[in-house]
RNA sequence: GUGCCUGUAGCUCAACUGGAUAGAGCACCAGCCUUCUAAGCUGGGGGUUGUGGGUUCGAUUCCCGCCGGGCACGCCA
């Protein structure tokens, strides 16, 4: 495979460097690929580099690093260009090389055992049940879920983590909408709730609340609602049961499985929230003011101290948080990556301060965030508003109804997280033959007809077998290069936590394999060619089921 | 106003973390199906990378100043 061919290569030139160098240190030998062909597989800089060390012509050091070059089975030529690049070529065998890398592992080729099984958790929508899920949570959902499978690649030991929001000020919210619809409330009538919210979902609820229905099941403990619109009580935890299970019953049709649920409100029934106070009171870290008590987060470098309990005794959202990632730490995770709207960015100075306050030695950086931007939903030409209390909406459950579920997550994954993003639903719905994630899709059902057709009943091991020295072409030699790259990717990727990158590989390969089945026909009258095409494609089919996994995708065979 | 993010083709986005002539997809123009799926392929036009400086062999990338956009600055979450 190209990480492989690619330390290979490395090596040779540092064994360059050390005889026409000695003093520099073999780790400025880098190596990237060439936009362009004509600079060949690949390309090293360092004579550039050590120009200005030297103080030489860089196209100097360049020749007596080409020189001193030991020789190679897998390279075919050298040549120094531009200001002192060294271009190396590959043989094809080496490009060849790929094919087997690929079938030995199959759906594991591109993993790694970086992570060396170390626990990592993943937190990530972390709804508040307060209503449906909306695309913001999609491309959360789509973004958190395709993080973790990548960290999963690369040997870390993964838990997806939903923590729910079901205790304090929005929940209370929530229960006195409700209420106030089962009274036969509007939410535009003078004794609506302040700050309730107004969607037409919370008329549902009451309905089914007041109808005596049973909601809940599956994960979430099961409710039945009553004719009662004064128990409150009864009232909030009908409601959030019913929440909770709409969101399930949405993630389950978006293909995301949560590993586990931690809800709030078990972190005050378990005394988690008064330990955490009490050490940071302890800590010296807190003191009164205004009959409320304060969290001293400019010593952690925030711009100003925060309210950790209100004068009405109840705490502010983010103590509760705290205590809530210092059981992340005490069970175990020593690497948490929180996966939120940037809407939220400010929670992060203090949760980490509160991280600090309580003394548990938990390093200052923990935990690791990738926020995104939020989507910007357009319906009809105009901008839909997300807002939960107006009741204007784009839920999940509408985009994978109209777009579909492979073409949503692949696209609201196939961006990086912190640029903003404009989902235009008309366009996804109406043009969604032209959607990406069809491309690549085709890309595969089209080798899955063509490995039928050729009724050679091939197998992972019949094609690793195959002579592929008829693989020599420019479009085959591209192909097979770029197969190898997919390790790379899914390293850089999962070490940036960018799963966009995976999404434009698996365009770029279906790409090239789109060109090549158009170039070449692989059921040839040549049997040793036909086998080697046959074995070729059938490992770019591989390579494409195992990106389109990561990234929760579906691979028909046929389309 | 302060902090974080952001500005790349008409539109939506990339660019291997400092590399060679900044790339894809839509959209537009011209071609390709009696042959393994045309949801495809081939070719073409389209750019002062918001802007002005700086750092160096070399900048979309790093630093500084402006201009524009988003988000956050609650005893809401």
């Amino acid at each position: 495979m190209s990480t492989e061919i690619k330390s290979h290569l490395t090596e040779l030139l540092a064994h360059a460097l050390a005889k026409v160098a000695p003093q520099q240190p073999a780790s400025l030998i880098t190596l990237e690929r060439p936009k362009q062909a004509q600079h060949g597989d690949f390309s090293c800089p360092v004579a550039m580099q050590l120009s200005r060390i030297l103080k030489r012509n860089p196209r100097e050091i360049a020749a007596e690093l080409v020189a001193a070059l030991p020789p190679s089975d897998w390279l075919a030529q050298c040549e120094i260009a531009g200001a002192g690049f060294i271009n190396l070529r590959l043989h094809p065998a080496a490009k060849q090389h790929v094919v087997r890398a690929v079938l030995g592992a199959g759906p594991r080729f591109g993993h790694s055992v970086r992570g060396q099984g170390q626990p990592v958790v993943v937190e990530f929508v972390s709804a508040n049940p307060t209503g449906p899920l909306h695309v913001g949570h999609g491309r959360q959902a789509a973004l958190g879920d395709a993080i973790s499978a990548l960290l999963d690649s690369q040997g870390f030991q993964v838990v997806r983590e939903f923590y729910y929001n079901d205790a304090g000020a929005q929940i209370e919210n929530l229960a006195l909408s409700v209420q106030a619809r089962a009274k036969g409330m509007d939410p535009d009538s003078l004794q609506w709730p302040a700050d309730g919210y107004r969607g037409e979902y919370i008329r549902d609820i009451a309905a089914d609340y007041l109808g005596g229905k049973a909601t809940g099941g599956g994960r979430v403990a099961e409710v039945t609602g009553k004719n009662d619109p004064d128990d409150r009580d009864a009232i909030r935890l009908f409601a959030v049961a019913y929440l909770r299970r709409e969101q399930d019953m949405d993630l389950l049709a978006f293909g995301v499985r949560f590993d586990n649920y931690y809800l709030e409100s078990s972190l005050y029934t378990e005394g988690r929230v008064e330990q955490v106070v009490n050490a940071m009171v302890a800590a010296g870290k807190t003191y009164e003011k205004d009959g409320a008590l304060w969290l001293k987060t400019t010593d952690f470098g925030d711009d100003k101290d925060r309210v950790m309990r209100k004068s009405d005794g109840s705490y502010t959202y983010f103590v509760p948080d705290v205590a809530y990632h210092v059981t992340k730490w005490e069970r175990g995770f020593r690497r948490a990556i929180n996966v939120q709207g940037s809407d939220h960015h400010s929670t992060i100075t203090r949760v980490r301060a509160g991280l600090q306050a309580v003394g548990k030695n938990i390093p200052q950086g923990y935990p690791d965030y990738v926020l995104h931007k939020m989507v910007t939903v357009m319906k009809g030409g105009e901008e839909v508003r997300i807002s939960k209390r107006a009741g204007s909406y784009v839920t999940l459950r509408d985009l994978i109804d109209e777009v579909g579920r492979d073409a949503t997550r692949f696209f609201l994954v196939s961006r990086k997280a912190d640029s903003e993003f404009t989902f235009d639903v008309d366009l996804a719905k109406s043009q969604s033959e032209d959607n990406p994630v069809y491309y690549v899709q085709y890309a595969h059902a089209r080798i899955c007809s063509v490995l039928e057709a050729s009724q050679s009943g091939m197998t992972a091991e019949t094609a690793g077998a195959a002579d592929l020295t008829p693989l020599t072409s420019a479009r085959e030699l591209a192909l097979l290069q770029r197969l190898g790259e997919y390790p790379e990717v899914l390293d850089i990727a999962s070490r940036e936590m960018a799963p966009h990158q995976v999404a434009f590989y698996l365009r770029e390969l279906a790409g090239e394999f789109h060109s090549y089945y158009n170039a070449e026909r692989v059921l040839v009258d040549d049997p040793a060619l036909k086998r080697a095409r046959l074995a070729l494609i059938f490992t770019v089919r591989q390579v494409l089921v195992n990106g389109l996994a990561l990234l929760g995708v579906g691979a028909p065979e046929k389309m």
